[in-house]
DNA sequence: CCAGTGATCAGG
DNA sequence: CTGATCACTGGA
C-alpha cells in the first residue's frame, strides 16, 4: 500500500465539507507491535461551533472541548458511557470548534479487498484502539502518530446518503433535524 | 426494550 | 464533594 498522506490544509474547511470529503479515504492504523491495519472511511457526522446544540462546544470550551478550539486536523477523543472511545477530527480555523465523528470505517486489505465493515463509532474506536491518552490533542496529518489518513491507491466508488445525525434529540430544534450525517453505500474498490 | 460503565461538568 | 448525563452497543 502506497501512503499518500493527506496534508493539513485540507483539513481547514468546514466540518460538514470535510465530513463529506472524508467518506472514501484511508485510515491507517499502525499499532504498537508495529502491525498496520487500513480502513476506509464509511460514514461521519459534522458538529459545527457554539451554536449547534448537538455539539459538545455549545457549553463552551471545558477541559473536554479545548481540543475543538485547535486548527483543523487536530485528533478529538472522547469516552461515551464509559466504554466507547469516539474519534473526531477537528476542522475549521483555530479557535472555531466544529468536528467530524468517524462513526463507520471498512478494513480493506494491502491489496485492496474490503474484509469487515465496522458500523458505529464505538466499534471503529475499539478496532482502532484508540483512547485520550494515545491520540486526543494529536494531528492526524502527522505519519509518525500511529494514527492517520492518505488517498487510497486504488479508486473507490460508492454512493452518499445525507441523514439527520444520531443520538442528540436533547439538542432541540433546527440541529435535530440538520443532514449533517454522511454514510458511503455500496462501496466497491478498483485494483 | 434496557443495562452497563466511567469521564466530565455544573452545582453546593 | 456529589449526582446527572452521555455524539453507544449488545443482549433480552
Amino acid at each position: 500500500m502506497t501512503e499518500k498522506i493527506i496534508e493539513k490544509d485540507f483539513y481547514t474547511q468546514d466540518a460538514v465539507s470535510l465530513a463529506k470529503s472524508l467518506l472514501g479515504k484511508l485510515l491507517v492504523r499502525k499499532y504498537n507491535n508495529g502491525e498496520k491495519r487500513y480502513f476506509i472511511i464509511t460514514e461521519t457526522e459534522a458538529y459545527l461551533g457554539v451554536e449547534d446544540k448537538a455539539c459538545h462546544c455549545s457549553k463552551g470550551k471545558t477541559e473536554r472541548t479545548k481540543v475543538m478550539y485547535e486548527e483543523g486536523g487536530t485528533i478529538y477523543i472522547y469516552l461515551i458511557y464509559g466504554m466507547y472511545w469516539m474519534l473526531n477530527i477537528v476542522s475549521g480555523k483555530k479557535d472555531k470548534p466544529e468536528a467530524v465523528l468517524i462513526r463507520g470505517i471498512a478494513e480493506i486489505s494491502e491489496y485492496g479487498k474490503l474484509i469487515k465493515h465496522y458500523d458505529g463509532p464505538g466499534k471503529a474506536g475499539k478496532v482502532l484502539e484508540i483512547s485520550k491518552d494515545l491520540f486526543n490533542g494529536q494531528k492526524i496529518y502527522n505519519k509518525t502518530t500511529g494514527l492517520f489518513i492518505s488517498v487510497p491507491q486504488y479508486k473507490i466508488s460508492f454512493k452518499m446518503e445525507q441523514l439527520p445525525r444520531v443520538g442528540i434529540n436533547y439538542a432541540g430544534e433546527p440541529w435535530i433535524s440538520k443532514p449533517w450525517r454522511f454514510v458511503a453505500k455500496e462501496i466497491t474498490l478498483q485494483q
